[in-house]
DNA sequence: GTTGAAAAGTGCTGCGA
DNA sequence: TCGCAGCACTTTTCAAC
């Protein structure tokens, strides 16, 4: 039987389970039963339920993209020429490797992207080869982040 | 002794590990080393070695934020009154849950944030109580994400 | 829904090549 | 530097509360 709420509402029991895993995905079960002093088969037993309810999306290994070479993250609002060829921009834009983020949003810009380059040649070659060969794409305004002050999930407390 | 390498030069292995890995983190190693035919240990010095050198950040639980009542995502270029208050901002920013990224850059804003609400309510109270209440804070535009279309971390190949 | 312990599987370490 | 094997730890399951 597939569960359908959409909106569950979780309990104070949930919301730390997540709270620690969402910022270190790798503590044992154990030592989160201890933390909040309960069993850790009840841990398991939350974690499945989150999981059977599509709370939990997966887990993720967090790499620092400038070690690796990846330095510049950019911002780019997107202007379609109509608005009815979103859903085709879409899929093109999913062929595009170093756009991480697409949204589709209110405001001045039809959508809007979030791309991680390697240095300013690779996001040039990005811009010039890789978006403006999408179909429906008019034009583009690009946001270069020079520091990235903040990065987190959200507060569930 | 600390290793001092910026950008160190992953080899074949390293990338493929990472690239499971980022998708996947609870993927055990020993199934890592039969994809990639090598043996178990072999992945845990690479590992070890990704951690030392800081390419590895940690592993981040990803939840579904629309399944626990978070149902918009914005993005928001601030304006501010003076270059010179950036730091001041970020410290007061820091301090706002609901402000999941904040970005140092170029172009028409001075910072770009991204911000996760429960409903248009609770937006306003954020962006009227707590974005307005930050000093040097001049004024910002909103831009709602109406669908996230793509959401993934960078392709190492 | 929770507990505690037993069974299965994984991560870690040291030795050898 | 890599691979193999043994030990320690974690996850998972399940009967009982």
């Amino acid at each position: 039987m597939e569960k359908r709420n959409d909106n569950y509402e979780l309990d104070n029991l949930d919301t730390q389970i997540l709270s620690i895993l969402m910022n270190n995905a790798s503590i044992p079960y154990t030592e989160i039963a201890k933390k909040l002093i309960v069993s850790g088969g009840t841990i398991h037993v939350r974690m499945k339920k989150m999981e059977e309810l599509g709370i939990i999306r997966g887990s993720h290994l967090i790499i620092n993209p400038q070690k690796i070479g990846f330095d510049i993250t950019a911002f780019l609002g997107i202007y379609l020429e109509k608005g009815s060829q979103y859903n085709n921009a879409v899929e093109q834009l999913k062929r595009v490797k170093e756009v991480v983020e697409l949204h589709y949003c209110t405001g001045t810009y039809s959508m809007f992207a979030k791309i991680i380059c390697r240095d300013t040649t690779h996001l040039r070659k990005v811009l010039n080869e890789d978006i403006q060969a999408v179909k429906g794409i008019q034009r583009t305004e690009t946001i270069i982040s020079l520091e990235e002050s903040i990065k987190r999930q959200i507060s569930l407390t």
